[in-house]
DNA sequence: GTCTATAACCTGATAGAC
DNA sequence: GTCTATCAGGTTATAGAC
């Protein structure tokens, strides 16, 4: 394996299990068995490291994320877009990551998205926008009855919920006694869209009824 | 304002915005307008620190859930427990801290349970355990038609979507080009607990229903 | 491409004067 | 209680030999 390679396995790893800034070079490059000034060699600063490990492993999933919803939005011609395939085109290219060798890559994203709010934002810019964007206007036609507001909000409260999933599942296994297995990932997935497709598709309360429009 | 109180302020908010690790004592003591030598005198070391912010804003929330649960337990008597006021009892006496002075509190608590797993057990342990277990059981009489192992599941991504929206109701103001209004807290409260309501009451998929007894 | 050595700087913690 | 000065260690990044 090439020195390249072993560096963004090797940081993916730790970024996910460690945080983003607590992570140092000198620990990516001792465990990688690489040579501390490899890491400049090869990419130019520790951002430069991160950002190659994300586009490694990001752009195939969002190009399967667009092809599952374009196959949706296929499939519905001009009717209605199901709501819970709209919820698996987002969330299950990524989560299938799980049972995969890049297992690493779905919590490291969660921590860059929980850690630091400037790095957040120029992720999400470089690498993400544009597939929000379809996705929010697939929500938008997938539950009509939901004004864009609250729409707003119940897809922060999704990413919460998936995000938490990613970093929280192993620790699951021992609050449970051992009862809830993070490593069925289908069954993760399962249960994760039915809890949200739930939460998305609520009525919306009487209370803030008043502010929509 | 007392040296010490200052300390606990600053430190709240410097740990909520930038992270608890990448917070710096020396950060934290030129902000509080202190020597950086005040922070060893006043309590030991940086975790002693985080510990007393934690315990000062913590045991009068937790005591505040548990007066709201033993209320609703006391009204409901032999009958079924409304799930939704269990899930009001946990959420609304950390959630309305946001609009107090102490606002900062929540999204710091959100920080130690995505940051390092280290930490979040001793908090866990020592702040959170026994609230954890009144109301794991509330939940299972409130509803009862859900396995435990289905409820593991639905409140670990209920944490995650409470989670988030600490840290990240701020941003959904931009993101929604001013749409949605973070500010205002009863409104987020209702959104989240009808959002998380219906996951939590969601019927248990037909694919993972084998699993469970 | 890979190494050593080092620059420039930050960190938590503490000793000891006042 | 509050200060300065400092210890012992960590950090990113780079220059220059091989």
């Amino acid at each position: 394996m090439t020195t390249k390679t072993r560096l963004l396995d090797t940081a993916e790893r730790l970024f996910a299990q460690h945080g983003i800034e607590t992570t140092s070079l000198r620990i990516i490059t001792r465990e990688a068995g690489v040579n501390l000034a490899a890491v400049n060699y090869h990419f130019q600063s520790k951002e430069a490291l991160l950002h190659a490990v994300i586009a490694r492993r990001l752009d195939p999933v969002n190009q399967r994320r667009l092809a599952m919803l374009d196959a949706c939005e296929a499939a519905a011609g001009n009717g209605p877009l199901p709501p819970h395939q709209v919820l698996d085109a987002l969330l299950r290219p990524v989560l299938e990551m799980l049972s995969t060798p890049a297992k690493e890559f779905a919590p490291m994203m969660s921590r860059i998205f929980t850690e630091s709010s400037d790095l957040t934002e120029k992720v999400f810019q470089k690498h993400l926008a544009h597939v929000s964007a379809r996705f929010f206007a697939a929500f938008e036609r997938a539950i009509p009855h939901l004004p864009r507001k609250e729409l707003f909000w119940r897809l922060l409260f999704t990413f919460g919920a998936v995000s938490h999933t990613f970093g929280g599942a192993k620790v699951l296994r021992t609050i449970s006694g051992g009862e809830c297995d993070p490593s069925d990932v289908e069954g993760t997935i399962r249960r994760l869209e039915s809890f949200l497709l739930a939460g998305l598709e609520a009525p919306v309360p009487a209370e803030v009824q008043h502010a929509v429009h």
